[in-house]
DNA sequence: TGTGTCGCGCGCATAAGATGCGCTGCGAAG
DNA sequence: CTTCGCAGCGCATCTTATGCGCGCGACACA
């Protein structure tokens, strides 16, 4: 307990950070030499900003992103969802079961007429089927009802968020 | 034109591989001599094999993940939207416009009762509101109608494709 | 106004990692 | 049986990271 993750102190964030989180959203792997040309620093300084930013936690982690297209996963879909039961241990028991299921990438309760909204990725509508009916709506689901929605087409898809927004 | 990924080259990923990608989705900046010590191979044809994974196109980049929530911006919503007309040049004028709004993480062009389904991320409600009001519904806006909808928890939310999938 | 201190920059020396090269073993094709 | 090519290994060299010590400028306080 003494860092500012552990601690909430407030987090300052200047231009210099602002510039190196533009840079390491897009480019994860770029050398620290590089990193502290292009923001125009010298090596060490810029270093220190990574390791404060690393351990306040606004940088979450570094990670390798894949082409889901180029491992025949290109068919995603939205599925909305209810639960038989509107409480604490039934959310809790479904969402202990989605977090173990590698097929969905984001699982969200939502306010408005569902209770979760989640990104499932597949190869086909076949795999997607399987996936629904054998692993989704087992037998002993809390699934009350659901709703799929097809992805058409990815028109943008980041992980970054712009330095403008904060 | 001479590698896999212009060329349409098959790609094929073994176990190795699979290893690989399960570990750079989850630590995109481990050293090479960790990797190849995690996966069981000595540095040079790890090195090799990443080198192939990234020039395929299977890696598309590497990236840092910043924690919104630390940043100010823990109020995500998700926009369904139809736009005044379903045609290409509309289509197209309003993905180039949402293509430069920094708020807007993921937009996808789905099928069924909306157009596109947004994610927007902001700080709070009265921020989010402006966005929509400000910059989304401007005067010569392409869309008809939209509905909002607040996601109240992240349950999940991963970069990571599990090697099982694939 | 002088002075202590703290934050934040710089450059350098050393440790650690990446990269390129040649060598070897194994399996498929001729 | 031989040859070829893929994919592993280890080593030598070059690049990068990391951990110092140092100096400058801002700010608080006597």
């Amino acid at each position: 307990m003494e860092n500012a993750k552990e601690m909430g102190t407030a987090i300052v964030i200047d231009e210099m950070d602002r510039k190196i989180l533009d840079v390491l959203q897009v480019e994860g792997r770029i050398t620290n030499l590089e990193l502290a040309e292009r923001i125009g620093l010298s090596s060490a300084p810029c270093m220190r900003r990574v390791r404060t930013l690393e351990e306040t936690g606004v940088i979450n982690s570094y990670v390798a992103l894949v082409d889901p297209a180029r491992i025949g996963l290109g068919f995603d879909v939205i599925v909305e969802l209810r639960l038989k039961q509107q409480n604490r241990e039934s959310f809790a028991r479904f969402e202990k079961k989605v977090i173990n299921l590698p097929e969905v990438v984001e699982c969200c309760m939502i306010a408005g007429d569902w209770d979760y909204a989640l990104r499932v990725v597949s190869s086909d509508l076949a795999s997607y089927q399987s996936f629904i009916l054998d692993r989704l709506m087992h037998p002993d689901t809390d699934i009350a009802s659901y709703r799929t929605t097809i992805i058409l087409r990815k028109v943008k898809s980041t992980t970054k968020i712009d330095s403008s927004l904060f």
